[in-house]
DNA sequence: CTTGACCCCGTAGTGTAGTACAGGGTCTAC
DNA sequence: GTAGACCCTGTACTACACTACGGGGTCAAG
């Protein structure tokens, strides 16, 4: 087992697209690895673990630039930690702030889907009437 | 006040961009209206209400392809509202699905801030320890 | 020594929902 | 009669995160 890896073995491993790796290479999300004498990608063991960082903190709903941030700071060697801290921070109010707007259509979409008895026309149907409205949604 | 409304009074009555008005039409969600001699476009007041429409329908998740089909499905004189109801609770379901999906993300972005404690060095930066990590988040 | 799997690069296309712009015509008021 | 506001068309651009493609080079097996 070489100690690095080609691309489409550091694909295979993180589970994503060959296009993939190239393309945060080219966003500067992986650092460019070294090359074998025929040009091809050499990527050492720690490309894995940028590669599942990336997925995770995507996970987490970080968008590839906040992630590209976050592994700046993560490179300063001195750096300390209250910059990444504030990421998450920020990161948990949008994301609650996203779950307060879903919650909000939700109750709207139920009263909706209440208003419809299912079996009349389209003429009289609930959920269209109250889309046509005049006045704000009731 | 004339019955027909010019492509701008159309946007600054829908609140929208002019060019919106032109994408919609071009999209189908608005039906191409009839021109004046010059070739200007003579909105009547129901496009108002169309908008009114898809704003509203836009609001509560539908994207403009679901709107689209709403719309068809309004325009069908004898049509039931059986399947505007279920478009409903397929959307209520949608959303729902990405509440679960959000709320996961918020759990574990509270997990990363607990653990960080705010001044140490990234180098200890529970954060980043986190999203490094070999094995699944904690 | 050829076949097939893999790799290279650069460019272009995907989807969503618009937004902007160039290069013109029209309309209203002064 | 001309300035300024409005309208027309078609095309191209925005953001986001990829994904695909064409045309070539490389590498290991049989």
């Amino acid at each position: 087992m070489p100690a690095t890896l080609t691309i489409g073995q550091l694909a295979k491993l993180g589970q994503v697209n060959l296009e993939t790796i190239r393309f945060y290479e080219r966003g500067g999300l992986l650092p460019e690895p070294p090359r074998s004498r025929s040009g091809y990608r050499a990527f050492p063991e720690g490309a894995a673990r940028q590669l599942r960082f990336i997925k995770r903190a995507q996970e987490l709903g970080f968008s590839l630039a906040e992630i590209r941030q976050l592994l700046a700071l993560k490179a300063e060697p001195n750096g300390d930690c209250a910059k990444v801290c504030r990421q998450a921070r920020e990161k948990l109010r949008e994301v609650d702030e996203k779950i307060q707007h879903l919650q909000a259509m939700k109750r709207a979409l139920q009263r909706l889907t209440r208003a419809c008895s299912g079996n009349r026309r389209v003429s009289e149907c609930g959920i269209l009437e109250n889309l046509d409205r005049e006045e704000a949604r009731s």
